[in-house]
DNA sequence: ATGAAAGCGCTAACAG
DNA sequence: CTGTTAGCGCTTTCAT
């Protein structure tokens, strides 16, 4: 890996090395004419300071980690694209660090901490503490988004899932549903668990008894399964409020074009998260948002306030769901 | 950016800095006694090598740049995430980089190239010579795959477009479809002209006029807007073969959801990609396989070999497609 | 305005 | 087996 170095830009162009490096960085003043030649020079040859030793001295650096949980479904992908281009428009680099499952989410943080970070953005359903002391012991801010809870010792930036479960289940029950399944997702995220919550007190208020609660991945496949399962049932529900959009157009699958039943007129269907597919005509979906583009831009001004003060209080941003009425329901 | 250094930790544990750098390193010896107490006293104060100065002095890097060109779809979104995976299990890091268009794919590179990277894996639809040239200058390896052509000066791994044009168009005609129009991608991209190009074969074999050529951007949006023209003209084709499966999707709901036509008895729809939503019951979509597993797999073994031996000839793989048949066509 | 020299955190060669 | 020393490529005082 023979790479090309200050040093042999400064012979070439002969001058000193420091002359070369003040060439590069906007600060110090050099002479514009020697800057000109020294920018030439280095151009013709193909020279590109070294991040990495550039980083070392300057005790900063320009990559962002970008923790990847257990979650991988249709809208995290989305997501995460988003969250690199966003970075990206602000001068950072998007380290992907991926764990398959949530306890080696905390070692595999470790070892990517290894590269000096400026911080690391977490989107995970739970959070592990170890994960945080990690973090904390190597000076790199944390930021939590998603599907995880508030967290001490962390800044986040979240959507008010409970939120989402009221204004999708009140939609139902305003349409006159009497039997509405909820269709949740992993145990114990606060994605399930906040709208799970919103979804018994929305049935509550209108004085009316959980049809059924099930649990998914948060995927297609899972809430295909389930839906069919409750459908075929002595007493099917006539209405499903779903954990996220991906589950949402499984149970829309089952009730359509598995069991040929009418959507909404036999059973109405919500989802969460409002993905672009959820407005193509087959599907239709009423759902509420887990808008990507404000998440991400939150997350971005809490990524700059913070680098900014490393030291001042937690932040946390909570961002609110709209009800995004469609076909079906 | 405060963090703990090697010489804290030797300092603690009252040995010097080497000691501490082999603790860490396993080919250097060192008394098992001290280094369990060494690595001990890391882990209480949470202690991890600096990967940057390692890499600087090792010249060698674990971070491997991914290129995100000119192309956004769900699948390749599914791609990259499998490429991030497969990275980090060999022990790389996936460094994203992306660039709305490609004119910016060479800058892009070029400021990212500052880390000094093991390689570079990049997905576009087409190949700037100066990203090439920029890389060469850099001494980083340039894996090629997707949507672009064979390059001189990198390796590739790409898919067998013509064939998927082939398969895919073949099996319309086997049906009797007479007027199969062909809903193309991008201008220039290899993924739509090879696709083309196998389209256009069939219909030679079979002795067919094509019915019409039209180009998306490999989207759903722009694949249902074409779909809905073409079938309200006053010569509406029999079958689509789509570049990919976003399109054919797009062509489904225009047919089965805007138009009220039968799929595949009014309409046969192929696509290309083969993405898990085209089994989803509601499309049902014969399409092209374009595996991401079988190429991920071969970037990375195409990664390790030129890892193992920077100088050896240029490598290029082909995958090849596969028709999977089902209800559209 | 520019060069010389020190040093960021680490590892490898060299002593002992 | 372990410590000392040098140096990776860069930026930044400190001189000039």
């Amino acid at each position: 890996m023979k790479r090309l170095t200050g040093k042999d830009v400064a012979r070439a162009a002969g001058v000193s090395a420091s002359a070369v490096s003040r060439a590069f960085t906007a600060e110090n003043r050099l002479n514009k004419a020697t800057r000109d030649h020294i920018l030439k020079v280095a151009a013709e040859m193909g020279y590109r300071p070294n991040a990495l030793a550039r980083s070392l001295i300057k005790q900063e650096s320009d990559l962002v980690a970008v923790v990847v949980g257990n979650t991988d479904g249709i809208y995290d992908k989305d997501f995460f694209n988003h969250l690199s281009t966003a970075l990206q428009k602000r001068g950072k680099w998007a380290l992907q660090i991926r764990s398959e499952d949530q306890e080696n989410l905390a070692e595999t943080l470790g070892k990517a901490l290894m590269y000096p970070v400026a911080a690391a953005i977490v989107r995970a359903g739970t959070v592990d503490p170890q994960a945080i002391e990690n973090s904390k012991q190597m000076n790199v801010p944390l930021i939590y988004t998603g599907l995880g809870p508030v967290i001490k010792g962390a800044d986040c930036v979240w959507l008010n899932y409970k939120s989402g479960g009221l204004l999708g289940t009140r939609h139902l029950v305003r349409r006159g549903c009497k039997k509405i399944a909820y269709i949740g997702g992993i145990k114990g995220f606060t994605a399930d668990t906040g709208r799970r919550d919103g979804y018994l007190e929305a049935l509550q208020e209108a004085g009316l008894q959980p049809h059924s609660i099930s649990q998914t991945k948060f995927d297609f496949e899972s809430g295909m399964q389930i839906a069919l399962n409750l459908l075929q049932s002595d007493n099917p529900p006539d209405a499903f409020y779903c954990v996220s959009d991906a589950a949402a157009l499984g149970a829309l699958n089952a009730a359509k074009s598995l069991l040929n039943l009418r959507v909404p007129e036999d059973v109405a269907i919500v989802g969460s998260d409002n993905m672009p597919m959820a407005s193509w005509p087959c599907f239709d979906l009423t759902a509420a948002t887990n808008p990507i583009d404000e998440i991400v831009q939150n997350l971005m001004e809490t990524l700059e306030a913070r680098l900014a003060n490393l030291d001042q209080q937690e932040m946390s941003v909570v961002v609110e769901p709209q009800l995004v009425i469609r076909g079906s329901a």
